[in-house]
DNA sequence: GTAGTTGTGGTTTTT
DNA sequence: CCACAACTAC
């Protein structure tokens, strides 16, 4: 999470962490008294995704219905509300929530074997351990004497039980944020807690800020008119106190090139006429989309960052690395050894692991104790045999270094383990895959520069909790690439957002479901970028788009219809196709429910209709499963009768 | 048994 | 379009 909890302590200094890099420290500290081995591994969605197929699968259950995304999902909110597996076993009622609960109970029994806990383990064993541990809450009250909580609208329910612990002893708590800016809902955080401030701590006094010193009017009045438009929410005024300036931009462009190529130009006309490019930020809704513009970059010769942090730690030669390194400080982690043990291929299949993965079980070893004695595995050829050894010796020799610096150790994993090899053979196709593992080999030796006893563990530690806001670097005078959710927190003279496309922004995973408040969330996210914004906003979409290898006209966003009126559009001409050569025809109005016909994607059911005149959206769930959004003045939807 | 090949399916945001 | 899973050829 991007909140942080600083505690001011009066003699240490300032502490600055994250709520989940606190929860490390406290944990490997107090690991006893949580229930944890000290050495654990930090689970990521990927690890998580293995280990609930896993869970699933021993429960005898179909992934077809129990999809390991939905499951960790539930199991996720259910951490989040610090429901434990035993407390939920004991409050099931329907089918379903009782097959969790299996595959919950389940699923924690593997993390533990493998000893290791993910995200929200972090939170829940921490809040467990400071409600359930008086003697440790207040050792830790005491350290923290005063507690400040930024973003917290952010924060989820465990999240705020670990606040509430950490002051309880001395009440001198702070915690500022917006809940127009709550963009982690998904995630479980729970706007509620920023609401409900004033009446967990009656004393605190509320300060209200509202008076904005970044952005001009002009891009205050967009924002305002945008964020008016959320029904759940506080209304607020926003006050500016800078003098107006340049219009804010609303462009559209042919497709997806010629936008992220006339953005590129117009950040150099920026920086031709003076600007920095540290000042000018580009903000899209999908990581997927960066890869254009990073091009249109590279051919307008513009420095740029792509602001990744999680990303650039899914990249699978950066996932192997580092899941060396895990095995070495937790041989118990087998997802991490199952991930190494034939990459690079080394003649270790899926057979002859199985069968060392049975003699394990049948010795009540674990899988690294097994493979170490390999040799008394009955079922392997002697030739399987020295691979298997030889793939442990080479690990336990590099368990030699594994406290001290971990730069060199990477580098000899990267070399000796036969992954640069491998990645040479690979080249040509993709040269970034060695740039990507330079850039972690150069990393680990800024950790080991910055940290007075460096080792692998803390390392590993340490950058699974890597975070967006970590991997911004704002000494670069170079222009920002990122996601709207990691604008968060930041500001910039220039901003450009991207693809206001209906599916895009509001993306179509969030557009019609269960309510309302997905497409509000995606509406404070919008929000957010455009408030990142000091003096000029420029917010683009593409009018055809190529998804996953399909050209497709796009709908401009629905929120584009939600700035007001202060913003100037582009002086193109707007040529969508028909628009010109027809007269307005009144646009038909849907409901929920109703069944419709469309040409190519044939039955449906219509999910949503958002009523905008001429612009009018339908969103309609077709037969075929998919979710689309459409423009009702160019979709030629029939209604069908109701049967 | 392993490794390369074809086929299927799913597909946001991040700690 | 990509990652992964089952499949087939060594």
């Amino acid at each position: 999470m991007r909140q942080r909890a600083a505690a001011l302590g009066a003699s240490a200094g300032a502490h600055i962490s994250t709520f989940h890099s606190l929860c490390v420290r406290i944990l490997r500290r107090y690991a006893d008294s949580a229930g944890v081995r000290p050495a654990f591994t930090i689970y990521d969605q990927a690890d998580q995704t293995r280990c609930i197929k896993r869970a699933v699968k021993d429960c005898d259950l179909d992934p077809a219905n129990f999809p390991p995304a939905r499951m960790l999902d539930a199991l996720s909110a259910l951490k989040n509300k610090l429901v434990d597996a035993d407390a939920f076993a004991a409050r099931t009622d329907d089918f379903f929530s009782r097959m969790l609960s299996r595959v919950y109970l389940r699923y924690q029994q593997i993390l533990a074997g493998l000893n290791a806990l993910d995200f929200d383990d972090l939170l829940l064993k921490t809040a467990f351990l400071l409600e359930g541990c008086p003697d440790v809450r207040r050792e830790l009250s005491d350290r923290f004497r005063f507690l400040l909580i930024d973003e917290y609208q952010d924060t989820n329910h465990a999240q705020y039980r670990i606040a509430r612990a950490l002051a309880s002893e001395h009440a001198n708590i702070c915690a500022t944020g917006d809940p127009d800016q709550s963009i982690y809902r998904w995630r479980g955080a729970d706007i509620r807690n920023i609401l409900a401030f004033e009446t967990d701590w009656p004393d605190a006094t509320i300060v209200k800020l509202e008076e904005n010193f970044r952005s001009t009017p002009n891009i205050l009045a967009v924002a305002d008119s945008l964020i008016a438009f959320n029904k759940n929410r506080k209304p607020k005024k926003l006050i500016a106190t800078r003098p107006a300036d340049d219009d804010v931009l609303v462009d559209a462009f042919d497709d997806e090139m010629a936008e992220a190529e006339a953005v590129a130009r117009r950040v150099r006309t920026l920086i031709d006429e003076g600007s920095s490019c540290r000042d000018t930020a580009v903000f899209y809704r999908v990581n997927a989309m960066s890869r254009l513009l990073e091009e249109a970059f590279v051919r307008n010769r513009i420095p740029y960052q792509i602001v990744r942090g999680v990303e650039f730690y899914n990249r699978s030669e950066i996932r192997d690395l580092l899941a060396y390194l895990k095995v070495l400080v937790n041989p118990d982690d087998e997802i991490s050894l199952a991930r190494i043990i034939n990459t690079p291929a080394r003649g270790i299949g899926k057979i002859t692991i199985d069968r060392v993965r049975s003699f394990a079980v049948r010795n009540g070893i674990t899988l690294y104790a097994a493979l170490k004695k390999a040799e008394a595995v009955e079922s392997l050829s002697g030739k399987v045999k020295d691979r298997l050894t030889g793939f442990v010796k080479m690990l336990e020799d590099f368990k030699d270094y594994i406290t001290g610096p971990v730069a060199p150790l990477a580098e000899r994993i990267f070399q000796e383990s036969g992954l640069a090899q491998s990645l040479a053979a690979g080249a040509g196709k993709d040269d970034s895959a060695l740039e990507n593992v330079n850039e972690l080999i150069n990393a680990a030796a800024q950790y080991d520069l910055n940290t007075e006893e460096p080792s692998a563990l803390d390392y590993l530690q340490q950058i699974s909790l890597f975070s967006d806001a970590d991997a911004y670097d704002p000494a670069g005078d170079r222009v920002a690439l990122m996601t709207l959710h990691a604008a968060k927190g930041l500001e910039f003279e220039n901003v450009f957002i991207v693809g206001a496309e209906e599916g895009l922004l509001p993306h179509e995973k969030s557009n019609g479901r269960e309510d309302e408040d997905e497409l509000e969330e995606e509406r404070r996210l919008l929000f957010v970028g455009i408030t990142r914004a000091k003096t000029r906003l420029q917010i683009s979409h593409a009018k055809y788009r190529t998804v996953r290898g399909q050209t497709l006209r796009t709908i401009p966003s629905q929120f584009l219809f939600e700035l007001g009126s202060g913003f100037s559009e582009s002086p193109e001409e707007d040529d969508y196709p028909d628009q010109a050569d027809e007269p307005p025809r009144p646009i038909p109005a849907f409901v929920a429910g109703q069944i419709v016909r469309h040409k190519t994607f044939g039955l449906g059911r219509v999910k949503k209709f958002v009523d905008m005149g001429q612009n009018s959206i339908v969103v309609v769930t077709f037969n075929t499963g998919q979710t689309k959004s459409l423009m009702v003045k160019y979709a030629g939807l029939s209604k069908v009768q109701n049967t």
